[in-house]
DNA sequence: GATTAGCACTCGGTGCTGGTGAGTGCTAAA
DNA sequence: TTTAGCACTCACCAGCACCGAGTGCTAATC
């Protein structure tokens, strides 16, 4: 296999044909259709001859010796690198995408949810988010609710609108007016807090019922707040997975479970993106086409990620995962878009 | 076709050992295998006969002139119904249960996706589960965050310590201070009403800007008490698509589709659960076998459904989507036991 | 020397055929 | 009423021929 890394022009524009005709056809494209449908300026005859050193060195694939050729993931690589124009974002899709994003997101998680379920919708293929649990550090707001004379009700609103709530003894009998008086207290002190000043923050030993209270609240807030990170620091959200249901490549049940086995499995989903390093990227947006991932049962399948900012802080990655055969060109510029979407609505919500 | 409801003790028999042998194998079942398996005291001759008279009456089907019997919906019901023996929720199972369900849960979201996981986990299909709704909306406590002078947020808390959120805006910019104010107000008038009470609670029309204030407030709670009981957006949680995969009858990536066109789109499964009545159950669990359901694409697939409460203050509803060829005996007490799990974590969380 | 027309060849997909066997329905004997 | 026996049914499968899209090669052409 020759290696060379600069193909001339008509090379390129065949190789350019061939990824466009299979991607929308599935079909291995043959010389014939390439005359007729994009080239018509050579003969079947001249193309053949391309294809074949094409395939010679490395960029296409030849199915069976009397078939057409697909695109190999290298094929792809040089399409996605250097061919590929991408396509506008139509007014269509936008109208479809914007609606999603309220000027005022209520929480983190349903914005992602809901960056999730639209990302689905207009690419076609499964989504697939990460979110920051780490925006959950900062406390936003307290209070007590006491649910009797021995126990109350902790609601905590953390950073990113999440709430948390948590049942709780209290070491000494109180009524609602006096947890009242605590939680005002608390929030002017507190507000804004991470856990390790909330900790640090000076408790008056007053050694009377309230600075008991006082202390049971703050203890259970950290409780509260530490607990949330303590299992991952991502929450992954995934969907669309039926839309890999009308791609011929997954009418194999078998191909479709290891796929599955990946996205529904949070951790191992987590852990691939975490694994890709998406520095490399086009336009921000990095494409991981078939088996340049490592993860085995992916063969087949392509990344389209990118990472959305709310201000300049990097906050997660966004894309979708579909067969290889894919429409980098719609589907590149669509994920951009719904990032910076999710970013947008982001800083609205974090303010 | 006639329609005896009672069936002699060896069709009984028959059937019992038809339901079990086909949920196993998944193959149509014939009369020898019957007879060397399960009732070697008749001859395969004898049970032919008893075959051909439960396919008349519309127990089992014959899905060609010549094969074997699977069941009918009208067996599988008269098996649940009748024939079913649970099996004992085995040790092996609870030990993977069990720990899902920490003695500290921090969110009830979390504590139903775990529940999700789980339960798809020990059935092998797809878990469904719906956030709880309040038994009786009464007001509990209320609080208003301020989000920017235009915006806040506020939480309410509902009998059942069921905590709901919402950004509203603000038609008088304020601080956080004034909107604390309003709240503690609000408290001490509105805590223990319903929405009817609510609404009917004078208002001063003093029409400075603190009485605006309390009108949004006040609106806001309505729409948010109001909204939980409406059905609409209750979350839907679900897990173990890839379950399905396992099994032969979604071989056909069809079938699957339709499935998946359902079970990821919470709203058509929100409002296919609020649909059934789920009063009608056997000890507290109830299956909804094939055609008993409306929905179009679900034929072919059962449900295994139950409720879950939290003392007496919320519940929602838990179970699996699975074939009709399920192991109904083994997921009905594994739905309960979970259902049960998920109740107790519940109560823990909220009091 | 590059391009192209012509042609034999390849090989997966389709459809037909006949054989196989699990399983049935029916009849007649126990 | 039960059972043994037997002819019959029909999905499934392997084998086979055929079709046609598409190739590689060669020789003619620009």
């Amino acid at each position: 296999m020759d290696f060379e890394l600069t193909l001339d022009a008509r090379k390129q524009q065949i190789l350019k044909a061939v990824v466009s005709d299979y991607t929308e056809t599935g079909v291995p494209v043959g010389s014939v259709a390439l005359a007729v449908r994009h080239l018509g300026s050579w003969s079947s005859a001249t193309i053949r001859n391309e294809l074949s050193t094409l395939v010679e060195i490395g960029y296409l694939l030849q199915p069976y010796a009397s078939a057409g050729r697909i695109p190999s993931d290298r094929g792809y690589r040089y399409y996605v690198d250097f061919l590929m124009e991408e396509e506008q974002v139509s007014p269509a899709v936008r109208r479809q995408v914007d609606p999603v994003f309220p000027t005022r997101p209520a929480a983190v998680e349903e914005l992602l949810e809901a960056a999730a379920m639209v990302l689905a919708l207009v690419t076609d293929a499964v989504s697939v988010v990460t979110g920051p649990r780490a925006l959950g550090s900062r406390l936003k707001h307290l209070d007590v609710v006491s649910l009797d004379p021995h126990h109350a009700l902790l609601v905590v609103l953390l950073e990113g609108n999440l709430l948390q709530q948590q049942v709780f003894p209290l070491s000494v009998p109180a009524e609602q007016e006096t947890l009242s008086r605590i939680a005002a207290e608390l929030n002017a002190v507190l507000r804004g807090l991470d856990p390790d000043a909330i900790e640090a923050v000076p408790r008056r030993d007053a050694g009377d019922a309230i600075a008991a209270l006082r202390a049971d609240t703050i203890a259970q807030v950290l409780l509260v707040m530490r607990s949330d990170g303590a299992g991952e620091d991502t929450v992954v959200i995934h969907d669309g997975v039926r839309n890999l249901l009308r791609q011929p490549e997954f009418g194999d049940v078998v191909r479709l479970r290891q796929v599955l086995d990946i996205v529904e499995e949070e951790r191992a989903l987590g852990q691939l993106l975490a694994s890709l390093d998406l520095a490399k990227s086009v336009q921000g947006v990095h494409v991981v086409i078939g088996a340049e991932n490592e993860v085995e049962q992916l063969r087949g399948c392509s990344l389209v990620l990118t990472t959305y900012r709310a201000g300049d802080a990097a906050r997660g990655t966004i894309g979708v995962l579909g067969p290889t055969r894919m429409r980098y060109s719609q589907v590149s510029p669509r994920v951009r878009y719904v990032s910076q979407r999710v970013g947008q609505a982001l800083e609205r919500l974090l303010g």
